[in-house]
Formats: C-alpha cells, structure tokens, sequence
DNA sequence: ACTGAGAATTAGAATTATTCTAAATCTTGA
DNA sequence: TCAAGATTTAGAATAATTCTAATTCTCAGT
C-alpha cells in the first residue's frame, strides 16, 4: 500500500487490475467483482466521474449491479486509498483513480476536471499547521478557465 | 471589492456589516435585510455551518426567512466574493466569511473544520499550470486529527 | 469439497441537500 | 408616483446519498 502512489500513475490498466485484489486484501477488505468493475471503470475513463456516471458505466460489464453497490465500492476503494472524492462545488461527488499527487482544476466555463502534477505540503505552500495538528492528507484544487475556454474569452 | 481580502480578517463585525452594502452594490446587487442577515450570522459564528445551520440562525433575528432566500444570499455573498463555499466531503457544502488566504482543515475523528492561516499558490506550492490555463482562484484542505482528537490516541 | 460466520450485494424506501416555480413583494430610477 | 426588474417566499420537484433487511457470496477451518 505504501507504494501505491508511486506505481499507480504510470502502470498500464491492466496491472492495475491485478493490484486491486493485493490492495483491497491488504486493507483488510474482500476483493469482489463489483468492487473490481468499479476500479475498473475509474481506470478506463479518468474524466472524474460521479458516483451515478460510475454506475451507468458499471451495467455495461455488470448489467446487475445497483447503485447501493456502487456507493459501496467506491467507500471501499476510497478507504483503502486506490481511489480518492473530489468535492470541488454542491454538484455530486467525483472520484479519481490517479493517486500520483495532483491538483484538480475546474474550469468556471465548461466545468471539466483537470488534472495538474504536483505535490502539495502545507508548509511547502505556505501555510502554518498549529502546534498538535496532524496533517494527513492534503488536497488542492483550483478554478479557473481552461485552455479551450481562455481561448473564447 | 480588490481589497475584500486583506480587510476581512481584521476588521471588527460592525464595519463587516457596512461592508456588505458597498460590495453587493459595487457587485451589481441590492442589499436587502436578509443578505445582511445572512452575512451576520456567518460573521457572528466563524464555525463554517451548513446553508441549513445558517437558515435556523437567521431566523432568530428574522423568523419569516425561508430557506430558498438563504441559498439565494449565500449565492449572492459567494458571487460578490464576500464568503467562500467549502466543499470538503458527501455532505453538505459550507460556508465561510474569511476572505483571507487560508486552508481548510477537516479533523477525520471530529468533523469539525479549522482554519490555517497562509497563501496558497499553484507555483510555489509545486504544480505544473498547464499552458493555456488561466488560473483565477486556488484553495487548499487538509485531512488529519486536530489537536484534541490527536492527544486521544 | 463442505460448512458456518461474517462480509458484501441488492432493491427499494427514506433521508438529506439543493434547485425550481410562480406568485407576491420590494427597490430603484425616471 | 410608477413601471421594470430584482428579490423573497412557500412549497413542490429533483438530485444525491444513506439506510434497511433480506439474500448471496467469500473464506477460513475442517
């Protein structure tokens, strides 16, 4: 699990696949089929889906499948760091099988996902973490006007 | 509306509440009593509520609000930049009238949202703007336990 | 392979969050 | 004062997420 960040980024889909089954296990959780339809459609289309556009996408392979499952599986996945939610207005959650360390852009115009490279520290970023914080995860996302839409402007 | 940022950490709440005619003016809208209660109740409790918590507290001064009012101001402080949306998890987004730079800490154990003090660009915090991009706004959260939920464990 | 305990899945109901609608009420500039 | 347009309102509608309880699956121990 350690090094999921580093392998995830650049690792071909379907060794992804495989790693699935050794993460979800190591995190004490059963590997299933939903659970790997679900990592699996993160993984074929990076556009930042909702938990409802993952679901539509998952009956295509497993026409049975039902949304509590979806909800489900991405909790799973999420906590076990495969995958992470990208909450970035009051629309639906989003979520992201790249867990190399990136930024999320939003373009204010069109509202697609951009993913930028990156690390973010907090104090690397310029900000102060009060003396008994602990700091586990760090998230940052960015609005904005993507190429496309500066273009129009 | 430039100088929103640097004014609103310090400045006493009185002065907030004139501020807010000036800037919803200067932002093409009118001020009217319940966006300046709306705006009281966020200066009042620095606690970064729900649009639901801010609905039952604006009722105290104002009982005939309605909650399609509260989203309606909440839009209209958000556009005119005078409060910021949080969107940290599934829940609901949150709302927060510190104009100055800072990031959003979540404690996992306690839920309850703190704010770090500090400047966030794309840059210096290490991301790669793609070319094109115009980048107009960034924000930062962070995860992890807060002093209190730290010492418990 | 078989079995029992516990985990995961399922459909659908329930809950929660947010947006929409259309009528009533304000505000402002002429 | 008046008209145009903005804002507020209650309540309905929609969207997102969680819950429930019954069923099915998985796996460790035999």
């Amino acid at each position: 699990m350690k090094n999921v960040k580093a392998r995830t980024v650049f690792v071909p889909p379907h060794r992804e696949r495989d790693a699935i089954y050794e993460c979800i296990a190591e995190a004490g959780l059963r590997p299933t089929p939903q659970r790997n339809v679900v990592y699996g459609v993160l993984l074929g289309e990076r556009d930042h889906p909702t938990a409802d556009e993952v679901f539509l996408r998952a009956k295509h392979s497993k026409p049975d499948i039902s949304m509590a499952t979806v909800y489900n599986c991405l909790d799973a996945l999420v906590k076990c760091d495969l995958v992470k939610q990208v909450n970035l207005d009051r629309s639906a959650t989003r979520y992201c099988p790249n867990m190399g360390e990136h930024a999320h852009f939003q373009c204010e115009e069109c509202g697609t996902i951009t993913d930028f490279e990156g690390t973010a520290k907090p104090k690397t970023s310029g900000f102060r973490v009060p003396r008994g914080f602990k700091v586990k995860q760090v998230e940052m996302s960015i609005r904005g006007l993507c190429r496309e839409c500066a273009k129009k402007e």
